[in-house]
RNA sequence: UGGGGAGUCGCCAAGCUGGUUAAGGCACCGGAUUUUGAUUCCGGCAUGCGUAGGUUCGAAUCCUACCUCCCCAGCCA
């Protein structure tokens, strides 16, 4: 794996996936078609995609743009690695989950340009298809003295679980009888106990530093139907757990997540080592035939393999848990720490503890063998990691969920996909590109380190994707009446203009010239300050693709406002023509003829909110919002833009990108929607 | 105060198995071209890598101490 064969910039998730390539970390894996455990996929073939990930959506809400980046993260390494993604619903809470979710979300990630369909199948999942499994291995977890259910109430298990300084305490439920707590999960199960009442916990350190050790609830009594699997059942099991479970059953090598699943990565692996001879059982043999290979080997390799599991073991004390098989090992390695010699005389039971009660070791296997500093062992398990980058933070808008919904509530906006809203159908709206999202996300970066990205810097990428392939068209905002006083009345001249200035394949359009016309009020000024290029009294300025005009006066209201302009043109200046350069001028403006322009209602926006951060600190976000972020314009466009179809991106010269609403613009009545202005260096 | 992360130019972000002139993008500042004050093009932009020590011929990269920021105490995800 070279270099030269991965032009993108380097990054902490690439270097991992091209470290697992080189290595084939999971060259061996199989693939039964579809999800399933490790006796479904050993029936299949050697697993066609290179790597998998997955983009696991809960689909409670709409997406935004934070969404977004983990989409083009994960769809994009895939693609970029010869792997697939998975699109895959998170719906293991059904009070909070509907199938309206579901299909937004299926729709903005079509939109944002990734598939899952690659290798003859669509990899579109749901969690809840993979609920009888997570029984099973808690039933399991149960039978193995890794779970137990808990009848303290939510607000006992709360202060039982002790402080962040602070340790827990046990549950008086924790040392119940397996088979009790069996009992208990199957009458959970049947339903006859009440929401709440009890609940399923791994059974792991109620002492642990890392809170989420401290006996983590993974599954809940909870009486609602789900969008997938309606009333089939009243309890349903946690993220933490469930997701590792899912990740595994669909073969996912990298399951990549945000910063803040750092301190859940512990019990994601601790709940797939757990239940390795449940979820691998076939490996799960090939693991004891393993540690057969390494006795045979001989009296070194024994030794070498008992001391790196003593090392590992020294290193992350939990991966040896309490049944008498670990308490004997743990035993030994105490006595190899005092003196190594003894692991030579001890490698014999060693092995054999290992071999016989295989199922007690998985976690120390599992790490022992991802680990293994003495000679390469293949790792049989080809258990999924997981691994955290940095979320996106934008400036000027929010991006919680009760933030977004109270906007779209409390009538901020005109709904979810107000072209505003910082959701992926808003951006949609407004105007921006799949490919400028994309572009984007290529520029901001991944890392491990909190990031805040300026808006702008989002425009920037609608503004670099539009410009190279948007056509060109004529609109004028906030038209104020231009007449040519020494144009002949009922006269007109077409005049041609090119749909694209740097792609003549395009074609050109015509507008014709005529002796009323429109333009943008703020092109004439009557007391221009300095450096203004544009039209003021005495002035001379170019209209675009045609001719010099001298501004003679201006026509006023009784308040004093400005109502009309007056020009002469200078007939030998046509753009095109010999003497066009025979006059210089420094300015040239837009125009629109009176007679032959169409009527459109242009939405002009700004910025949602005015703070770089209403989402930061003791500040209100409601009292940050922008006044008058959206305005309504009547303008004039040309009329070739009658033929525009929603969606349809243009840019209007000298103002910026616009883009047909997709859901108001019609024929008969054109709504254009800024989608974000041009660059101004002299400031509108 | 426990645990887990992170600190490289205004904003991102490479580099971090010690040796490069500290990549690149965005922003910004010059200048050229321009009938969009757009685009494009050229040029500029960290003696410096959170701070202070240390190791070394040589440190952003290794060691020590300290500082700052983020995350975690749901029967949410």
């Amino acid at each position: 794996m070279s270099e030269e064969q991965y032009p993108q910039p380097s990054n902490f998730l690439r270097q991992i996936i091209e470290r697992d390539l080189v290595q084939g970390t999971y060259a061996g894996r199989r693939w039964g078609g579809g999800p399933g455990d490790a006796a479904h996929h050993a029936a299949g073939d050697s697993d066609p995609a290179r790597i998998r990930t997955r983009f696991p959506p809960e689909p409670n809400g709409y997406l935004h743009v934070g969404h977004a980046k983990s989409i083009c993260l994960n769809f994009g390494l895939a693609r970029d690695y010869g792997g697939v993604c998975h699109l895959r619903f998170d719906d293991t809470n059904p009070e909070k989950e509907e199938r309206e979710y579901v299909d937004s979300i299926v729709d903005a990630v079509q939109w944002l340009g990734f598939g899952w369909e690659a290798f003859g199948h669509a990899h579109l999942y749901y969690a809840s298809d993979y609920f009888d499994f997570m029984y099973r291995a808690a039933e399991y977890l149960i039978e193995a003295g890794h779970a137990y259910v808990d009848q303290q109430t939510a607000e006992e298990m709360r202060v039982n679980r002790g402080t962040l300084t602070g340790p827990g305490r046990d549950s008086p439920w924790r040392d119940q009888p397996a088979e009790e707590s069996l009992r208990l999960f199957r009458q959970m199960r049947a339903g006859l106990h009440a929401d709440g009442s009890m609940v399923l916990r791994a059974r792991i350190d109620m002492a642990s530093p890392n809170i989420n050790l401290r006996d983590p609830a993974i599954y809940r009594i909870k009486r609602a139907t789900h969008h997938n699997t309606g009333d089939r059942w009243c309890i349903y099991p946690m993220y933490t757990y469930a997701h590792p479970i899912e990740d595994a059953l669909e073969n996912i090598t990298h399951s990549i997540c945000t910063l803040e699943f750092e301190d859940q990565r512990p019990f994601y692996d601790w709940t797939l080592e757990r239940i390795v001879p449940l979820l691998r059982a076939p490996q799960f043999a090939q693991a004891k035939q393993l540690l057969d290979d390494i006795a045979a080997e001989g009296v070194e390799a024994r030794r070498q393999f008992a001391l790196h599991c003593r090392n590992l073991a020294a290193a992350k004390p939990d991966k040896l848990g309490h049944s008498r098989y670990e308490r004997r090992v743990e035993a030994m390695f105490a006595s190899w720490a005092k003196n190594p010699d003894l692991a030579v005389n001890d490698a014999d039971e060693f092995f054999k503890l290992l071999r016989e009660h295989t199922q007690h070791f998985t976690p120390l296997l599992q790490h022992a063998l991802d680990e293994s500093p003495i000679k390469p062992r293949p790792n049989p398990f080809l258990l999924p990691h997981q691994y955290e980058f940095n979320r996106l933070n934008l400036t000027y808008v929010v991006m919680s969920k009760r933030k977004l919904i109270q906007l779209v509530e409390d009538r901020h906006v005109d709904g979810w996909d107000d072209p505003r809203m910082p959701t992926v159908v808003g951006l949609r709206r407004r105007g921006y590109t799949p490919q400028s999202i994309q572009l984007f996300m290529e520029r901001i970066g991944v890392s491990k380190s909190m990031q805040w990205i300026d808006y702008a810097l989002l425009e920037q990428a609608l503004r670099d994707d539009l410009d190279a392939r948007a056509p060109r068209a004529t609109a004028v905002l906030e038209p104020l009446k231009l007449v040519i006083d020494n144009w002949p009345e009922g006269k007109t001249e077409d005049c041609l203009f090119q749909v694209h200035p740097h792609l003549p394949e395009l074609g050109t359009r015509t507008i014709p010239m005529a002796r009323e016309l429109w333009i943008e009020r703020d092109d004439f000024m009557e007391q221009p300050p300095k450096g203004y290029f544009r039209l003021s009294p005495g002035s001379m300025v170019r209209l675009r693709s045609a001719y010099v005009i001298k501004c003679t006066g201006v026509e006023k209201d009784a308040a004093g406002h400005v109502t009309a302009v007056h020009a002469e043109y200078l007939p030998d200046t046509k753009s095109g023509t010999e003497g066009a350069n025979s006059v210089k001028v420094k300015g040239a403006i837009h125009w629109l003829p009176a007679h032959a322009s169409k009527a459109a209602e242009v939405r002009m926006y700004d910025r949602l909110f005015s703070d770089p951060q209403p989402d930061g600190g003791a500040k209100d976000f409601l009292d940050l919002l922008t006044p008058n972020s959206k305005r309504v314009l009547s303008a004039f466009v040309e009329s070739s833009l009658a033929d525009a179809q929603p969606d349809d991106k243009f840019q209007f010269e000298r103002n910026g990108y616009f883009v047909a609403d997709r859901k108001d613009h019609s024929a008969a009545r054109p709504v254009f929607n800024l989608a974000v202005s041009l660059k101004d260096s002299w400031g509108k």
